[in-house]
DNA sequence: CTAAAGTTTCAGTAATTACTGAAAGTTCAG
DNA sequence: CTGAACTTTCAGTAATTACTGAAACTTTAG
């Protein structure tokens, strides 16, 4: 019936802004719009509120919010006595970054990675096929080991995530910290002279 | 004269594959294949070799290497005697890496927050703003964080990096080190009973 | 089972982005 | 200074991608 209150100032800059970013990033207007528009939202809202807020037409919103479940970026609910599907982002922002880091790494990375390593099982037949290879190895191995770390990192609770975070140049100090355990020695720009771990 | 010898299979393939993720990635086909073909060209190339070997025209490769150039993915030289232009690919596929990271968060990342941190600045008039700027202050403060450990690890030299990297699992027990040190708890499923540092 | 309420699909159109050839611009050897 | 060798710009066109309204489909209250 009636449509839903106009958007403050403050909620249609940061929605624009997500529109105009959404190109740099690989996804459109509409998505970044709807998505911004859901973050900021602090309840629920349906495909119609969607459509009305922004002026977007109902299939449009229709195709975005099909987008972002693709993402796993928003969640579908339902509220009591009403049929329409409601969307809202989930709260937590690191949990966010977790599964938006998840899905980019499955479409940006993974198709990539299995590319590199069917490459590197062929036996090269030129010396241009070789150090082609050569290079595939560097680009396979770098981006395996960031995301092994990656994995790693992303096991890791908020709490903790946060945390090992938080600590800032400590990871330098605590992997300083570690060299001298294990006796391995690392470039000196890098070395502390004097690691405080228990402030 | 002669065009450039064709390009093997292998590379043809890698070359291919550049392509089409280029635009999962914020750039172009042509762009794409460009990088792909300087990454693995044992030596440097002309703009002409480039528009003969990929069959692009003269004025995209142009434009293409001045992409590549602003993103600082490409270094031009000077071969003596030659007065055409030059392109390669640096060698280190990690600092390749982190020129990468550092141009997509100047460009992807900063403009954000800096919207973030002028939005968190306005008084809200309505509650609907302030519950907008909570969700803005959230996200500021999540990118914030990341962006100052990925400074970090960013400072860290080729070799100290993939050495952290190379630890695995073991950052989770540096940081479990660290928690008793310190004295602070992590939620049980991450907690490491004893960690052995120096096997 | 029916019809009302809601959602998705789809074909057409609009808007954007990529690519090209031709022309203009730049550099430098002679 | 000139012109040959090379690079860039630009305006037009092709290709791709985004968006819409209308129609088809789905679900469920009654």
């Amino acid at each position: 019936m009636t449509s839903p209150a106009p958007l403050p100032a403050l909620n249609r800059e940061f929605i624009a802004h997500f529109g105009e970013m959404g190109s740099k990033w690989g996804i459109n207007r509409t998505v970044g719009q709807i998505y911004a528009l859901l973050f900021i939202s602090p309840d629920a809202l349906n495909a119609d509120d969607i459509a009305d807020t922004l002026a977007f037409s109902r299939s449009s919103v229709s195709m975005g919010l099909k987008e972002l479940q693709a993402w796993r970026l928003v969640r579908l609910r339902h509220q009591p006595g009403d049929r329409r599907e409601y969307f809202e982002s989930p709260d937590d922002v690191w949990e966010i970054f977790r599964v938006l880091a998840e899905e980019r790494r499955r479409r940006e990375i993974e198709p990539t990675l299995s590319m590199l390593r069917s490459a590197l099982l062929e036996t090269p037949t030129s010396s241009a096929e070789r150090h082609a290879q050569k290079r595939m190895r560097e680009m396979h191995d770098l981006i395996d080991r960031l995301m092994t770390w990656f994995d790693e990192v992303q096991k890791l609770s908020p709490e903790t995530a946060m945390q090992l975070m938080g600590m800032g140049s400590t990871v330098t100090k605590v992997l300083g910290l570690k060299d001298r355990l294990t006796g391995r020695s690392r470039p000196a720009k890098n070395q502390n002279p004097d690691t405080n771990l228990d402030n």
